[in-house]
DNA sequence: CAGATGACCAAATTGTCCATATGGTCAATT
DNA sequence: AATTGACCATATGGACAATTTGGTCATCTG
């Protein structure tokens, strides 16, 4: 069956992405894997990058549902996005693919790597938009611009578990949900 | 006199790093620049890192320079932080030699000019760091970690100035301003 | 003789082939 | 009609030579 060829590729590929990298990973490899002649893989994608395209759009739903997963309706807004970030950015960390593509993109520069992990973290700031304009609309939080106030929400978590970590002891995650709320929600002003 | 080869030789090494770059820039193209021989430059410096290291450190000073005269003591700590902020900000981004040192560090990834910037970027937070913490001794402010809170608000800023024009038009100078104050210090709840 | 210098060296970088590997195509096959 | 692997132009990587470069030091000079 078609579908179901399309779906041993993917698998492979993401598999053999996930394992060695995009830039290391052939076609040829990608189809022993699934048991599939290369010239089938064309059938259904038009070249490699589509097919890295299509996987991280796979993924970029896995995202969304694990943070709505992670959210509990009952809790104020506060809370909220601050699961919604945590769980995005420890499955961004822990995801096998996600980490090599994360690093494969600091070693070598690739155009396709670097342009897919964009639009990742741009349906992730998308995501926590739409969260956002959700709250202004029950009166949870005031009106705000929600783009650059998610696209700064996410940029202050990276900056808290990512890069806080390369001069100083990591932060756990109950003191990187006070910071955020304290300095993010709250304010420092009196 | 001896101090005025030394200020020769860093001035050349400068405004070689500036143009070409660090990579780029030979000792020997210094040293012609500076009007010495190769082997004086070593009189002074014990090598090619130490003499990047010496001007950066010379740039630091500057740059703390140009924040302290862009503050003003009359006005409210979280006006100050803003024009510190941008106007370090600005700098780093105008200053020929930090353009071309950010630019080779996205490109290559020498250690030593990467090495540099992290120094360059300690020096930014711990500038603003005793920013913090003189106006929480004043009481303008309630106390904070100090350390934390400064790391990201250069984060915050570089995010709004320099990632936010990846994608989008860029913000003027009074959205920053604007932005910092309602998402950092004033807050979203209510 | 103290400080400056440039010839000199080992190590790193760059340039040049060439053999191999790879993404993508397509005529043959099932 | 769908699948395949031989095939092709191009990209990549390894080996080796040539060049460059950071750093040293014996020599020079004022």
């Amino acid at each position: 069956m078609a579908s179901d060829r399309k779906r041993q590729i993917i698998e492979a590929a993401a598999q053999s992405f996930a394992a060695f990298g995009y830039k290391a990973t052939t076609m040829e490899q990608i189809a022993k894997l699934a048991n599939v002649g290369k010239g089938t893989i064309y059938t259904f994608f038009k070249s490699k990058e589509e097919l890295l395209d299509e996987i991280v759009s796979g993924l970029i739903v896995e995202i969304k549902a694990e943070a709505e997963l992670a959210m509990d309706s009952s809790l104020p807004f506060s809370e909220n996005v601050h699961r919604a970030l945590y769980r995005i950015l420890e499955f961004r960390q822990r995801h096998q693919l996600t980490a090599k593509l994360l690093q494969e993109v600091r070693n070598i520069g690739t155009a396709a790597v670097q342009e897919v992990l964009a639009k990742l973290d741009r349906a992730m700031v998308e995501f926590i938009r739409q969260k956002i304009d959700a709250a202004v609309e029950k009166g949870e939080i005031r009106p705000c611009n929600s783009e650059i106030t998610a696209f700064l929400m996410l940029k202050t978590y990276i900056a808290l578990i990512v890069d806080w970590e390369k001069d100083h002891e990591p932060l756990t995650k109950e003191q990187i949900a006070e910071l955020f709320t304290l300095y993010f929600l709250q304010g420092l002003s009196r």
